[in-house]
DNA sequence: TTTAGCACTCGAACTTTTTGAGTGCTAAAC
DNA sequence: GTTTAGCACTCAAAAAGTTCGAGTGCTAAA
């Protein structure tokens, strides 16, 4: 541990954490010598490792097997080790261009859609947190008349996302008067955000002018039932691509890991952490509760529309993942919804 | 085969099958004889399962081994035996209308939490075909302008679907003519259902009289990309469940049905098969391409809206489902959301 | 400092043994 | 003619025992 780690001992752990990422088996210092052209004998290089082992950085699972990477590690690999990897090919990028037709989708498809797209690119899980409603722009909100008692509220942002309601009245509101309360509520309205939009329609609800005009008051409580749900949607997408990672291959696991992401509170705290900061970051197993039992690990990047971070995306796999692969296909998906959404 | 089977033996093979369908474990003849309060003694069961086996009813796994119900028995099962004990407790009913809070859902809300609501009660998975979008009765549509050359077009139906595309469009067109031209189509289109609209907007950009008249062209032009989408969408929901059947318990085989129901096509076939009859319809294991291979059944009912049916639900769970309990449940809820998704 | 050599470890894979639930058949009992 | 007790037989699953080999740590020589 408080050996400062040599150039040598850098280059072995690499390789250790390499094949370790391609194979899931321990790796045994004969391996290394063979597949990464060190000029150095299974000996010397069994010695570096009993050194890596001492500062905690490797384990080995039983006496007589291979070594493998401890979360320390990787924290340490993808920080210090990783670094010049990080630019896609034009190849990969090409690829996750094409395979985002997004043409003409609202921005819920949009991150569907990129979900997907990370969980394929990476054969991982991919997920994405959509931005909280409640930043959303208000741009217009609209009531349509299905039948005598029931009223479609439809409240359009300015990105685009539309979110609708079903709302049963009591007694029947002829359609001009629906257009009129509409018309009331987007001159009221226009431009404030969401959360702003529902702190002025509590307000709105206690004034003295509303109380004397029914209709208004009427306008207001529709639309404050309308806006009032605020859940945080999340996507998650290839869960499937899981099972086919060696380390989950027995049943047990594999059911412990679609529960633990069947109940999304968890996965939201965590998602909610990696938006603090800006860009991508890295969770590694036991740096998080969620991933620690599983033995996970989160790669995430905050995406934006214009110049405000507004929600986070990234992918879920094995803490024994292709980090130098995951990396930028998570970074540059992220740049590329931070482009499809904004809103010219 | 060719003997017609006897009281005895029907009684018999009820109990195999609930053995069976509880345990999981080829059910042997001592078993019967205890768990059934047959008077007869294991040697007497014997000689009928043997001749249940002749009639390609049961099998063993291997000759010491108990026996299990084939997909044929099952078949029976349902069809003749099952009948008396089709109709839900008051608890039961109870429990499927309290987990559904409906209210103020749009339909596609109201099928996601339905399928989930399947999945939960039957402990097994659930699906929601949703109705053909074609079918649904145009009610409106309107186009909102989010920015100069942006244009959210939203289509709603009479059941309260709503359906949104974002348009890029080359010039920027005033608000006042998108008020216009949402009049004109919402003249033109009223009361038709999706599948006439869509002709109707065809035929349409071939008149003579739109021809001169650039507005309503573009009219036309817009709405008619708006409406070109027709997947028919599935809702499954509570694929984990599945993971709690021992017959799924190794790793192959789960991953085998995640691959499998990850691509709907194969779903979307059987579940279209199931609207052509009315009511529960029951598919065991061989009688089904998709179900054969991985060993699971489906029960279906249709569900309506008035009087004419519209979509399909169900539970799929392994061949050795508990039927009895499974069919009302379908049963009830396809009712419930019959009665839910009514335009009154 | 590096490396060859060697005894040692220990899980994985394979083999053998044991166990017991369950069968089918026969002959006696009802 | 059914039904049942009795018994030899079967065969997968569990338990116990073997073998195998990748990998280690240590020592001593290069």
């Amino acid at each position: 541990m408080e050996e400062q780690l040599s150039e040598r001992g850098k280059r072995i752990l690499e390789a250790v954490i390499e094949d370790y990422i391609t194979t899931a088996e321990p790796v045994g210092s004969r391996t290394i010598t063979r597949s990464h052209a060190l000029a150095l004998s299974p000996a010397t290089v069994r010695n570096v490792m009993s050194d890596l082992e001492e500062m905690g950085l490797l384990t080995s699972p039983h006496t007589s097997a291979g070594r493998i990477p401890t979360d320390k590690a990787y924290r340490l690999y993808v920080n210090s080790i990783l670094e010049a990897k990080q630019n896609l090919t034009a190849g990969k990028r090409e690829e996750i261009r094409r395979h985002c037709r997004m043409a003409g989708k609202d921005p819920a498809q949009v991150l569907k859609e990129a979900s997907r797209l990370l969980s394929t690119t990476s054969s991982y899980m991919g997920v994405v947190m959509a931005p909280r409603m409640a930043a959303n722009v208000f741009h217009q909100m609209e009531f349509v008349k299905l039948s005598s008692h029931r009223i479609l509220a439809i409240l359009v942002s300015q990105n685009g996302t539309v979110q609708n309601r079903l709302l049963e009245t009591e007694e029947e509101i002829p359609q001009e008067d629906l257009v009129r309360m509409a018309n009331y509520l987007n001159g009221m309205l226009q431009g404030l955000t969401i959360a702003q939009v529902r702190e002025r329609l509590l307000a709105e609800l206690q004034s003295e002018k509303v109380r004397y005009d029914s209709l208004m008051a009427k306008a207001i409580a529709l639309s404050e039932q309308t806006i009032r749900t605020d859940s945080t949607e999340i996507f998650l997408e290839g869960q499937a691509n899981i099972l086919d990672q060696p380390e989950f291959a027995d049943a047990a696991k594999m059911r412990e890991i679609f529960r633990a992401f069947e109940k999304k509170s968890l996965l939201l705290d965590l998602l909610d952490r990696s938006m603090q900061a800006e860009g991508v970051q890295i969770f590694i197993g036991s740096e998080s509760p969620l991933l620690k039992v599983e033995g996970m690990s989160l790669v995430t990047s905050t995406y934006l529309t214009g110049k405000d971070t507004v929600g986070v995306l990234g992918v879920i796999g094995p803490t024994r993942m292709g980090y130098g692969r995951v990396i930028p296909i998570v970074d540059y998906t992220a740049k590329l919804i931070s482009r499809l959404l904004e809103t010219e």
